[in-house]
DNA sequence: CAAGTGCTTGCTCATATGAGCAATTTCTGG
DNA sequence: CCAGAAATTGCTCATATGAGCAAGCACTTG
């Protein structure tokens, strides 16, 4: 069309000023025009087409609520949430998904669910940030990944000391030597108990650990050999999210399925929904892998690696 | 209301995009989200209450809509048009007003139209960047205030060239040193013709001089003796359009007014659409007192002159 | 000049939307 | 644990809006 002229503009600006800033109805503006009803509806029209009008969906928060939406579609998630972090350091960006989960706790649960959780710095970080909670059930996924004083059982402690619940708590190893051993492990009164729970859980909040790059608590733990680890990588596991292993195309890898002590992929896979919380440049590759896997349903991350997961969608 | 969490921000976001961006109605995007369209439209309105849907009106060139629109509320303009010019130099003042004004005539003039210039510098520009018009006539509404080279008939002549009519001109000076002289100007076969015409003149466009500060081509007239002006100033001159002078309050100084060889301030009110065009900080004052006075119903300005004058309005 | 061609305008009618309301759920403070 | 308060939900009905269309208008083009 014609570019319009400056009349035609000033005009165009009054009358959507009038519709999307002051509320008014294409019929009130209309009548303190002296234009007919259609006449508004197009000048509307060839605003919002011609860019004169633009509709900007601003983050209130610490959020990126564009990027957020992007990802949620890009990989058809329930959920997907992009943090904008300060600074790109893991203490930051973990601080921050922490929080974010928090958050979204709070906000999505009832007293109805019963909250999965593993152990691991990424809850932690959530625990800390863990204001309120309806009075669900608390329930541990895994078993200990990392070195106690960074992973304790403390923090499921603490969340579900927050509902007002006594927690199901796994005290063992994520991993062991050998399969007898975490067989033997599953027998004990307490492990049987909490594993009953895993069929009741509703909600989960896992953690994602990255094989290669390894940036993970099981990659580093000493009852993995490092001859099963290269085994491992060299046959393609990526990622791991509660001792279920999974490569680039998302298939469950289940060599040492026998050797970990945690919720078994077909459990988690029942739970209605499943968060998962990840960020880093390191991590990207690895959240990947679990997204494709349909192992999570929802993805807390960084702005950052929300951009590079939409890239590589 | 209490702060959104992470869910409902996300969940904003989303339907905020469905509904403005992809233009998906609220019962679209009820049927999609399984949401009621009640909630839909609620969320939606939420988003534009808190903020995390804004509207913005862009110019798309150099005009500054928003600022337009304001101006010509503030002083009840029919028209008002802020232009963003790179520098505040005069002549780019002047050039891009100039151009402004061209668009401008070339948009809303048709050929029932009959178009009235005043001479000067504004108007100049105004000629140099006409490309079109439709078949209209072209009146010279008063005489040449300042040195013909820079004012000159030329320009009428230009207009009316580009228009493709014959110009209805002023071969005079704006302002004589005596009544006689001017009754007997006035007498002149030709200007008695273009004077004729005056009442058939149904858009302007006239240029507005500034006496205090001065600037204006009619003060610095020889014709009009230094005693003369300090006195004129004295009575209140504020300002000039078309010989006619205006005080701070809007009110017409009618003192020399049988000196002048230009439309009568009467007949200038009868004309249906007056377009002042001036801008710069010198003349904010003069122009507001145009405005004021109600001789022009529309306006060309620069956007800084514009906030000065919305900021006094 | 005349017929054709495309554009603008305002209509009708079906659909989308908002205001107000009643039922329900969720909080809150005994 | 319960009564009352407050918020939330989805309804009805009146209003606002969009799609499609026919008339009017300007603008070619032979």
């Amino acid at each position: 069309m014609a570019q319009l002229g400056p009349d035609a503009l000033v005009r165009t600006a009054y009358i959507a000023q009038q519709h999307f800033i002051e509320g008014k109805t294409r019929i009130e503006i209309a009548a303190e025009t002296g234009l007919s009803r259609f006449k508004i509806g197009r000048i509307l029209e060839q605003a919002v087409a011609s860019g004169i009008v633009r509709f900007e969906i601003a983050s209130p928060s610490s959020l990126d609520l564009e990027l957020s939406v992007q990802l949620q579609k890009a990989y058809g998630l329930e959920r997907a949430i992009a943090v904008n972090v300060p600074a790109e350091t893991p203490e930051a960006i973990q601080q921050h998904l922490g929080g974010t989960a928090a958050d979204l706790l709070s906000e999505i649960l009832t007293d109805d669910d019963v909250l999965g959780l593993t152990s691991g710095r990424t809850v932690n970080a959530l625990a800390r940030s863990l204001r309120s909670l309806p009075r669900c059930e608390v329930v541990q996924l895994a078993g200990i990944a990392g070195p106690i004083q960074e992973t304790g059982i403390e923090t499921i402690r603490r969340v579900s000391a927050v509902a007002g619940t006594r927690p199901w708590t796994i005290y063992a190893p994520l991993i062991v030597s050998d399969a007898a051993t975490a067989q033997g492990l599953r027998r004990q009164h307490e492990l049987m108990d909490t594993f009953a729970q895993f069929s009741r859980v509703t909600v989960a909040v896992v953690a994602v650990g990255s094989w290669s790059p390894p940036d993970s608590q099981m990659v580093e733990n000493p009852a993995l050999g490092s001859q099963d680890r290269d085994a491992l990588i060299a046959r393609g596991v990526r990622a791991e999210v509660c001792a279920t292993l999974v490569n680039d195309a998302g298939r469950v890898i289940e060599d040492v399925d026998d050797r970990c002590i945690a919720i078994p992929e077909s459990q988690l896979r029942r739970i209605p929904h499943v968060i998962a919380v990840a960020g880093g440049e390191a991590k990207t590759q690895a959240i990947r892998a679990v997204l494709v896997s349909g192992l999570a349903h929802s993805l807390i991350t960084d702005a950052a690696t929300a951009r590079r997961l939409i890239g590589m969608a």
